[in-house]
RNA sequence: GCGCGGUUAGCUCAGUGGUAGAGCAUUACCUUGACACGGUAGGGGUCACAGGUUCGAACCCUGUAUCGCGCACCA
């Protein structure tokens, strides 16, 4: 046995360990093993991303859980890998190569392009493996994957053609979120709602009839004054903004017009916002039409976007309003782009039901080509689109000359000129409103009419009965609420984007004109190919055929000319028939799948999916998922519709194709200030630094014990700090013990254990059964405590020092000279006692062996370095624990032939309870009594039953006592301390201890000074003028 | 607007009906046989607020306030 060092020092144990492991092929799964499985797969961190907090809290419980269930005697399969992260990844390469070469992807091309970002992951991909080595994850590295390896890059395919097949994959012409930055659509998720401060614009319009003709015989209130020109621009706009909103000015007179018909407005009693504060018609009738001096009539339209006015092709009210419900079917003249010929700027009043009449003027402009609403809006009413806005974010031709080609923001301030200037700019206030944002790009995103490839969600009742019906289960449970309610809620899918890093979607397409020669002979053709069992999908879109489940896919161009187009979806390995595809003029499609496309499979995907490999039948479904909330939607209710999609065709004969047993969602880790990590912020600390500076043992320590379940974590460093000290605590404790020499791990013979030793197994019997049941609950904090607390404060404190009570220093006979015993005989017994000794070493190491097998999975290194230091390694079987910890047994509750041989039993802590807590009681008549730790103070003590010797050493010992005098029939002077406990009498002689003069000083003017001190602050509070300061 | 979570010591948080807890910070003393990354003792809480249930409430119920998160959003 090696003399183990003073302070335990992490970097010279952390790669020796590791590196060994590796060698022996301790985190290999063998799937061929009789052992019950227990599997993991690794959420597949970005493949150039860095490792953060996040990453630590999420694999170190990974890794805990991993190396339990090895103790625990599984077979474990921790299949880890990382993801291409498309987005985020092209981003990257993007910004190095504008930086380097000033370059953007398209001077290189796309196939250039590819193989920088390829260098780029060769280059950086192995680092955040590497980080996750350094932290200890015991992950089977020889089984890693990456999302756009050549198979997994096959099961996307394959997935992709057979869900084309099925007809939950289309092409279809819808409103996106698109983000200009990046320029490519995203999924509704990757948009992330953000408060902005903006402003709303209140512009007015002229009703005009169909012909351009003013609207005559309606009656209105008096306009009131557009914002002038010149007017500054702030201040004004409240005083307009009063003028505005005039609750007096007599309602509108819905007359009827001369020439059309009658419109009857409802009774306002059916108008269920008429009542409230209003007192009944004012309320309702503020806003409406205006009429000027000449008789025109005009209506304030209210805003955050006035750039896209140019894109307005109608003004909507609600058919309900009576305000405005004869305006239906005039027109308004838009004012915005000014250039354009009269007749040009004429849009229809169209009435629709979405429009809210309580919100703004009650008047909405309609932009379908900018935003979902009004796309639907536009589509209801057969509205044009104009497209005001290009793909990068400019203001497009048809913006008109005052816009075009300015950035998007800059051209809404722009057209809020242009409106002030054409004296139609009626209010401008300050709002507040929710915009979505490009999580990746951060920019805001466009909704934007654009051809994209769509998916139906496959297997979303099954996805959601298997957590309703409680056979998956999610730690907390809580989330299963927020999973529910997004699967009911669920859209489809918007999968394809304009990147080029990604899986190229696998479909090749011809169009023709309606006119053009049909597909038919090549269609025969790829049937036959398709019979020989080629992974091969067509579809033939003609103007009037729908394809089932093929909605809303627009067999129209721009132009609005009809076409005909086969997609034929087809697995690219198959290069013949591409090649053949492509003779025939057809083309694959540019985009890419979006990145989770690929991760939704991950965890068959990575196994040998479609195959039914031994790997899926011994580890699918896996046991546990362990991930952050944040990406329920992303990826974990995702892969549960894979899972049940693709895993639960019969050639995998499973009860239940779910992917896993149970979903643990870790909290999010927050600086101190509760702020999120972030990059921008710099409040994300490198992982790396702090296992360099305190371990990863002790940064794993403190994590866990600072991170309960379901909660988010506030991290501090002064955590990891305790995980240090900590882990020098337990290497201190065994070095300790290395310290007493002797036999190690040696019989334990019940005869000779003392109240102390029956005290700290039994402890430690209930240490194991909290620890076990926190983890089988996944309480990781509660099970990093529960041993912090056995270890330190029973073990450490009470047990070890008691301990010294049997074993003397140096090695020599016990020294009990100073404890004045009963008699000779029980002295002599006392003092013989090498078998003592002997037994308390192996009570020792017993705990010993114990506790560090259950700190293992929590701290893997300085417990396998102990475990072989302390030769507790040496008489386990080779592959329980002999040749490392890992595969020690994990360590179970006693049973009861264990306590029966043992003695021990609950009721025994009482006693034991009772002496600590009269030694607690004792070293307190230390301090009231003024006296320095480090004088030699001599006790006595009237015990109330006869008081064992070991038991007098013992509290000798925990009193720092000189001497333990136990005499029954000790009569104190006058004002000795003492306190009076079950176990007797516990006195504090004072003589010779204390001047009794200079303690009376000392005591006098501590009260004098406590004294002052209360009367300063009564006066304070008697003063009527005392104010707290803030 | 709907849903979820939080509110307990100076800070960060445990605590599912029975005497309010931990770590850090803080005060005093101590380098006493492993550990100063340590030891001993202490100070510090109206458990957000208001009702209710109960012999008994930090805990259960109702409501309020407040902070945070998610979803949906109206120009």
């Amino acid at each position: 046995m090696n003399e183990i060092s003073k302070a335990y020092e992490p970097q010279s144990v952390e790669d020796k360990w590791y590196d060994f492991w590796l060698k022996q092929g301790c985190f290999t799964a063998n799937e061929k093993s009789a052992k019950p499985a227990y599997s993991i797969v690794i959420p597949p961190p970005n493949v150039t991303g860095m490792l953060h907090m996040g990453h630590v809290l999420n694999n170190t419980i990974q890794d805990i859980l991993s190396r339990k269930a090895r103790m625990d005697g599984k077979e474990v399969l921790w299949l880890p890998g990382t993801d291409h992260a498309g987005i985020a990844t092209q981003m990257m390469v993007e910004k190095q190569l504008k930086k380097e070469e000033k370059k953007s992807r398209h001077d290189l091309g796309r196939e250039e392009f590819l193989k920088r970002v390829w260098a780029w992951k060769e280059k950086h991909g192995d680092i955040i493996i590497n980080q996750l080595k350094k932290l200890g994850c015991s992950c089977d590295w020889t089984r890693e994957r990456f999302t756009m390896d050549e198979e997994y890059s096959r099961c996307v395919q394959k997935v992709f053609v057979e869900l084309y097949k099925q007809g939950l994959i289309y092409r279809g012409k819808r409103m996106v979120n698109w983000c200009p930055a990046s320029q490519t659509a995203l999924s509704d998720e990757e948009v992330e709602m953000k408060p902005q401060r903006g402003f709303m614009y209140h512009f007015r319009v002229e009703a005009v009839e169909a012909d351009g003709s003013p609207v005559k015989g309606v009656s209105g209130r008096p306009l009131t004054p557009a914002l002038s020109p010149k007017g500054s621009e702030g201040e004004k706009s409240s005083a307009t903004n009063a003028t505005a909103s005039p609750a007096s000015t007599p309602q509108v007179n819905v007359a009827p017009i001369a020439g059309s018909k009658t419109i009857n407005p409802p009774a306002s009693g059916s108008l269920s916002h008429s009542g409230g504060e209003g007192q009944g018609e004012g309320a309702v009738q503020k806003g409406g039409p205006e009429i000027d001096s000449q008789g025109r009539i005009w209506l304030t339209i209210a805003t955050t976007r006035p750039e896209t006015i140019p894109g307005d092709t109608a003004v909507a009210v609600n058919p309900k309003d009576p305000r405005y419900a004869h305006l239906i079917g005039k027109h308004i003249i838009r004012p915005l782009p000014v250039e354009l010929p009269h007749e040009q700027k004429l849009i229809p009043i169209i009435g629709d039901e979405h429009v809210d009449f309580e919100f703004g003027t009650g008047v909405l402009k309609v932009t379908p080509a900018h935003d979902k609403a009004d796309f639907d809006i536009g589509t209801r009413h057969k509205l044009p689109l104009i497209e005001v806005i290009n793909a990068d974010g400019s203001m497009s031709d048809l913006a008109g000359a005052d816009l075009r080609g300015l950035d998007r923001f800059k051209a809404r301030k722009v057209a809020v000129e242009k409106l002030r200037e054409l004296e139609m700019l009626v209010e401008e206030k300050p709002y507040e409103n929710n915009v979505g944002f490009s999580q990746r790009a951060d920019v805001p995103i466009e909704p934007r009419l654009s051809e994209q490839w769509f998916l139906k969600y496959p297997a979303v009742e099954t996805s959601k009965a298997c957590v309703t019906e409680g056979r998956m289960k999610f730690h907390p449970d809580r989330w299963a609420k927020v999973y529910d309610h997004w699967l009911t809620n669920i859209q489809d899918w918007c999968i394809s984007r304009q990147l080029w890093w990604g899986h190229r979607i696998p479909v090749w397409t011809k169009k023709a004109s309606a006119a053009s020669p049909d597909f038919s002979a090549l269609q025969t053709q790829l049937n036959g190919i398709k019979q020989s069992g080629a992974l091969i999908h067509m579809n033939l879109y003609t103007p009037h055929a729908k394809k089932e489940g093929a909605t809303n896919v627009l067999q129209q161009d721009a132009q609005e000319n009809y076409f005909i187009r086969l997609d034929v979806a087809v697995d690219p390995t198959e290069e013949k028939i591409i090649s053949m595809l492509e003779q025939h003029g057809f083309t694959q499609d540019t985009d890419v799948l979006d990145t989770w496309f690929s991760s939704w499979l991950w965890p068959f995907a990575t196994m040998g999916w479609p195959e039914s490999t031994e790997t899926l039948k011994k580890f699918y479904p896996t046991t546990d998922l362990v991930t952050g909330p944040d990406i329920i939607f992303f990826w974990v209710a995702r892969m549960i519709m894979a899972g049940y999609e693709f895993m639960g065709t019969p050639q995998f004969g499973l009860p239940d194709a779910m992917p896993f047993q149970n979903v643990y969602f870790t909290g999010i880790i927050r600086d101190k200030q509760g702020r999120k990590m972030s990059k921008t912020l710099g409040n994300s600390p490198d992982p790396l630094v702090l296992i360099s500076q305190y371990g990863a043992d002790a940064l794993r320590f403190g994590t866990m014990r600072s991170a309960p379940l379901g909660q988010d974590v506030l991290f501090d460093e002064k955590d990891v700090e305790l995980g240090r000290n900590f882990c020098n605590k337990l290497w201190n404790a065994c070095r300790f013990r290395q310290m007493q020499g002797g036999e190690v791990q040696g019989e334990i013979d019940p005869q000779l254990l003392t109240a102390d030793d029956k005290w700290i197994l039994l402890k430690l019997d209930a240490a194991i059964r909290e620890v076990s049941i926190a983890l089988n609950e996944y309480k990781f904090s509660e099970a990093t405590a529960a041993l912090y607390r056995f270890f330190w404060n029973e073990y450490c404190d009470w047990y070890v020092e008691a301990s010294k009570a049997t074993l003397p220093r140096g090695g020599d006979s016990l020294n009990s000279e100073n404890v004045k015993l009963e008699t000779d005989s029980t002295i002599q017994q006392f003092n013989d006692s090498t078998a003592r000794k002997a037994n308390t070493l192996a009570v020792i190491d017993f705990v010993l062996s114990h506790t560090i097998r259950m700190f293992h999975p929590f701290l893997p290194f300085i417990t396998e370095e102990l475990w072989h230091a302390m030769a507790y390694s040496t008489d386990m079987p080779e592959n329980q624990g002999g040749k490392t910890i890992m595969f020690a047994p994990w360590p179970m509750p006693f049973d009861d032939d264990f306590k029966n041989h043992y003695g021990l039993e609950n009721t025994q802590l009482e006693a034991t309870n009772a002496k600590y807590d009269l030694v607690k009681q004792g070293r307190d008549l230390r301090r009231a009594g003024n006296i320095q730790a480090a004088k030699k103070v001599k006790y006595v003590f009237k015990p109330a039953s006869p008081l064992s010797p070991h038991d007098a050493e013992v509290i000798k010992l925990l009193l720092n006592a000189e001497a333990l005098e136990v005499d029954v029939h000790y009569a104190p002077p006058k004002g000795t301390p003492s306190v009076n406990l079950s176990l007797g009498e516990l006195f504090l002689p004072l003589e010779g201890l204390i001047d009794v003069a200079a303690e009376k000083i000392r005591l006098t003017k501590e009260v004098e000074k406590d004294q002052a001190e209360i009367a300063k602050v009564e006066q304070k509070l008697a003063n009527p003028n005392f104010t707290q300061k803030v």
